[in-house]
DNA sequence: GGTGTTTTCGCCCTCTGCTGGGAGAAG
DNA sequence: ACTTCTCCCAGCAGAGGGCGAAAACACC
């Protein structure tokens, strides 16, 4: 029958792979490898599908006819394993989707049947391609889901597994799934539960359906695929059960019902989901509805229901941590605190992965959380706003929002904040001597922090499609940063250049002045003496002079000899003579250096690039400084000046 | 029922990154 | 005097690590 619908099945169904032995002991160190979270692996397998399964057939058929008989009375000895050898191969799945579970209908199964051969320790393994159902076999139904994953596809496939004149029950079939890493193949293995009925003598003939869900998710770090296994148990509709009562479950029905002669225990919680086929596991679940607590912790008064929980706890008064970390110095009051610990910080296993993205993590509840970083899931909502957290302590730490609460106090300046972090930074940036700098690669600026440095980038090194036009030439630029850069060369630039001659400068309100000189407009007259004035400034001094009777002029004295001077520049070069330049700064020098000192930092820079600059030949002055005649020249066009001007008076006059 | 193991929940922490207001300099 | 710009800084949220402890479960 099945060899020769075995013989070329279709390359883009599910292939058969070359059936292989498990040692016992590979299959032990299988189970500890593979742990309890429910996930096992498989290598993905390589190589043609052709080849796999006509080398997996033939030999075998006779096999699975011949060890069937068996499987079937044959009571599972403790280490019996139940092993399905198998290999994925994708077949076409437009109709097939998640959640379909039309494989249900026996005509489905005509589409794709895959005879699953459940083999004994010590007996090879077989799964094939059928089209007729193998009534004395377990039956297993693919539908393969393709559109999860383009390339490595989300795979789920769907077992229908038939089992027929089975001794003893197997509702914990899927206890305990397991896998060959090395031959891609899975190990199903019966749970115990089976055994302790049989042993009990309990059920004697049984026909079963057992539905399992497979998901197979591809790893890549791993180069594998993560087979899940969920039980798709099929059960009558429970009678309601009367309240504080197990309920004891009837066997369900099958088309073979009348086979079954014993009754399939289960005991159901009425108080939560709980089930168990065992009565003591039972009556220890009950007890977790009780309020009932009768050990009771000297130290503290706090009562656990078993003594277990309690001597633990007293642990934690006394500091008993019997579990030291062999690695570390830590110690802790349960060896699966230890475990977690090691993992944490020594092995750094990762048993739980993410199906989405490479995270893992040592806890399951970390994984949970990782998944509503991809889920967007918020439970926990603010009740004072719209806020919703992830987990429980970002919504406690948001509720300081709200309170004002602010529980990291500076040790130093008894600042206070609400985030730890917010303090530490503080504490780094403000009382540290080190201050952590951040060097912008494309700049000389240095930032105190590296959020602070990427906003600068972002803010003046980002490519901006727009161009942004120089304000003082046609050139464009594509970001902040050249921009002001080349904003800069324009700024000592004699801009402003007369038409009538040679004279410019940067500034137009000194352009303005300078034309009146060819205009030979003189808008401002003394009110004294009707003489006329090109600038303000000019008419303030000559009214100062000659009708101001409270004007002091300033003497500048020779610091060596005392020699008074009306000009600053005469005393200075009398002194340079008299003291051979080594003269002490006079107090107009004092003055001058100290007007003249930057205001900050920035000017600073400024200075020094600009300090040689600042001249008289490029019209600016410094404070206090005597304005010489040439300057006044260029300035009122040659108009006569009867006395020494300082810059300053000038500047401010034409500030003004 | 006792005991050990595993799971689950909760808390706190660090690191990271974004945001917006304030201060000061420059235009 | 005003605007613009930059840097500093605190506030706040996202993500994840690590551990304590109780609950649940498994086993004898």
């Amino acid at each position: 029958m099945a060899g020769a619908e075995l013989s070329v099945p279709p390359e883009q169904f599910t292939q058969i792979k070359e059936p292989e032995l498990i040692p016992d002991r590979a299959l032990e160190e299988e189970e500890e490898e593979e742990g309890n979270d429910g996930v096992c692996r498989v290598k993905e397998q390589s190589g043609s599908a052709g080849s796999d399964v006509e080398s997996a057939q033939g030999p075998l058929q006779t096999t699975i006819l011949e060890e069937v008989p068996e499987l079937v009375l044959a009571a599972p000895e403790e280490s019996e394993r139940h092993i399905l050898t198998l290999q994925t191969a994708r077949f076409p799945s437009e109709e097939a989707e998640l959640q379909d579970l039309s494989w249900l209908d026996p005509q489905q199964e005509d589409e794709m049947q895959v005879t699953l051969h459940q083999a004994e320790s010590g007996v090879q393994s077989l799964l094939w391609l059928g089209e007729a159902a193998q009534q004395s076999l377990h039956q297993c139904v693919f539908n393969v889901q393709e559109e999860v994953y383009s390339l490595q596809e989300m795979e789920v496939m769907q077992f229908q597994l038939l089992e027929e004149n089975v001794t003893g029950a197997i509702e914990d079939y899927k206890s305990a799934v397991s896998l060959e890493e090395s031959t891609g193949s899975i190990k199903l293995q019966k749970g115990q539960e089976e055994e302790q009925l049989l042993a009990e003598g309990g059920l004697s003939e049984k026909t079963e359906e057992q539905f399992f869900l497979v998901e197979a998710r591809p790893d890549e770090r791993r180069d594998e695929i993560v087979l899940t296994f969920s039980n798709f148990n099929m059960e009558e509709q429970k009678e309601e059960p009367e309240l504080g009562q197990a309920h004891l479950e009837k066997p369900s029905t099958t088309k073979n019902q009348n086979k079954a002669k014993e009754i399939k225990r289960t005991f159901h919680c009425n108080f939560c989901k709980f089930t168990s086929s065992r009565i003591s596991s039972f009556n220890r679940h009950m007890k977790i509805h009780s309020t009932e607590k009768p050990h009771v912790c000297h130290l503290c008064l706090k009562a656990f229901r078993t003594v277990t929980l309690l001597r633990n706890h007293v642990n934690t008064h006394t500091g008993t941590r019997p579990h030291k970390c062999g690695d570390c110095d830590m110690a802790f009051v349960t060896s699966g605190e230890l475990v977690r610990h090691r993992r944490y910080k020594h092995t750094h296993e990762k048993p739980f992965k993410c199906s989405v993205c490479k995270y893992a993590s040592v806890e399951a509840s970390k994984l949970k959380r990782h998944i509503r970083s991809h889920t967007g899931e918020r439970p926990f909502q603010c009740s004072l706003c719209n806020y919703a957290s992830k987990d429980t302590y970002k919504l406690k730490r948001h509720m300081r929002t709200h309170s004002g609460e602010k529980p990291y106090e500076c040790h130093i300046c008894h600042a206070r904040f609400t985030q730890s972090g917010t303090m530490k930074m503080h504490i780094l940036q403000k009382h540290s001597e080190n201050v952590p700098k951040y060097q912008c690669p494309h700049c000389a600026t240095t930032i105190a922090r590296k959020s602070d440095l990427r906003v600068h980038l972002r803010n003046l090194h980002t490519y901006e499609a727009a161009e942004m036009k120089c304000r003082y030439c046609p050139a464009v630029f594509h970001d902040r940063y050249t921009l002001i850069q080349h904003q800069k060369t324009h700024k000592n630039e004699k801009r402003f250049k007369c038409e009538h001659c040679s004279y410019a400068c940067k500034q137009e309100r000194h352009m303005i002045v300078h034309i009146r000189t060819h205009t030979g407009e003189k808008p401002f007259v003394c009110l004294s003496c009707n003489k006329c004035f090109r600038q303000q400034q000019l008419l303030n001094v000559h009214f100062k002079k000659y009708h101001d009777t409270n004007f002091v002029p300033t003497i500048y004295e020779c610091p060596k000899c005392g020699k008074g001077f009306s000009r600053w520049s005469n005393m200075h070069r009398h002194s340079e003579k008299c003291n051979s330049g080594q003269e002490k700064p006079t107090t107009v020098e004092k003055e001058r250096t100290m007007k003249r000192k930057p205001a900050n930092k920035r000017a600073a820079k400024e200075d020094e690039a600009t300090a040689e600059e600042v001249s008289l030949m490029s019209g600016e002055l410094f404070p206090g400084e005597m304005v010489p005649i040439d300057f006044m020249d260029a300035k009122t066009g040659g108009e006569d000046l009867e006395e020494d001007l300082t810059c300053d008076m000038i500047l401010a006059l034409m500030d003004k």
